[in-house]
DNA sequence: CATTATCTGGGAATGAGTCTCATTCCCGTT
DNA sequence: AACGGGAATGAGACTCATTCCCAGATAATG
């Protein structure tokens, strides 16, 4: 999904709920669109006003609450205090991330392995498992 | 390992790193040893006073810094904004969490497919994993 | 028991995230 | 094009976990 194609879905979505425009909620979107990589809010708040373009620290919030209850995007957490989001995959497709050590970078990945094994998971445990998520901490392949 | 073995070998370790002993440290040491399930630094500090044994803030934040880096407690994040501690388990075991959407509990559970499944995932990728958190979000058998 | 490095705790500082509320804006209706 | 009401916005106060600072207390050692 190429970063205009996910805009317009998300522009669809909230136009089929009924919702109005905004020009935080336009302003936070396009960034997100551009910058796949995951955010915090602060880091998106920081970046609007670097680019002349200064929108309210409670409208991003709100923003990205509202993009994530419509799974336009999801959380990240990657154990600094922050949470961070990214655009989301179509079709539930979702990955996770390994946060290199060395370097700080953030590597996203997936793997059906994984998957199938939280599913198996599940069954085995008895419970209903709405999401997950799977972080991991060491050395990228350049650091590594 | 047993509450009493394993508030041992934390003095054994600690005593090893050439640590000298303080109230505050035993009072944090010993409520992990009993209460083996993931605490807070602020449910630390209430229980505590609570209990008519008051300790410092500073302090607590600073014994549980310590006993993470001496690998004799891990962090768990459940994603509410704090941090929770938990004593770590002897020769590298570790289990996961699923926290219940409906009740807030949070059940721990270990599972060999999704180790080994990350055991590939490392090779696969070609990085090199340290350590890894899964957290799960559901309902648990009760609530289910 | 003197010495000294370590430990402790009160409180101020920090920083992410939330809340409030007056103002502004969008958009269907007239 | 003007209107009206609900939605969206933003400034800043506020909460709350965590960190920082520093002066005073304490444990181990000789």
């Amino acid at each position: 999904m190429a970063a205009s194609d996910w805009s317009e879905h998300v522009h669809a979505v909230l136009s089929e709920a009924g919702l109005k425009r905004g020009g935080a909620r336009e302003r936070v979107i396009e960034l997100l669109a551009r910058e796949p990589c995951a955010l915090s809010a602060v880091e998106i708040e920081d970046e609007l006003r670097a680019r002349g373009r200064p929108t309210g620290r409670a409208s991003v919030y709100r923003v990205l609450e509202l993009l994530a209850e419509h799974g336009l995007v999801e959380r990240v957490a990657v154990g600094d205090g922050q949470t961070r989001f990214e655009r989301s995959q179509p079709g539930g497709d979702h990955h996770h991330h390994l946060v290199c050590e060395q370097c700080g970078r953030l590597v996203a990945f997936d793997d059906p392995g994984l998957e199938h094994a939280i599913d198996r998971l599940s069954e085995r445990l008895g419970v209903t498992i709405d999401s997950h998520d799977v972080l991991l901490r060491g050395a990228c392949r350049s650091c590594g």
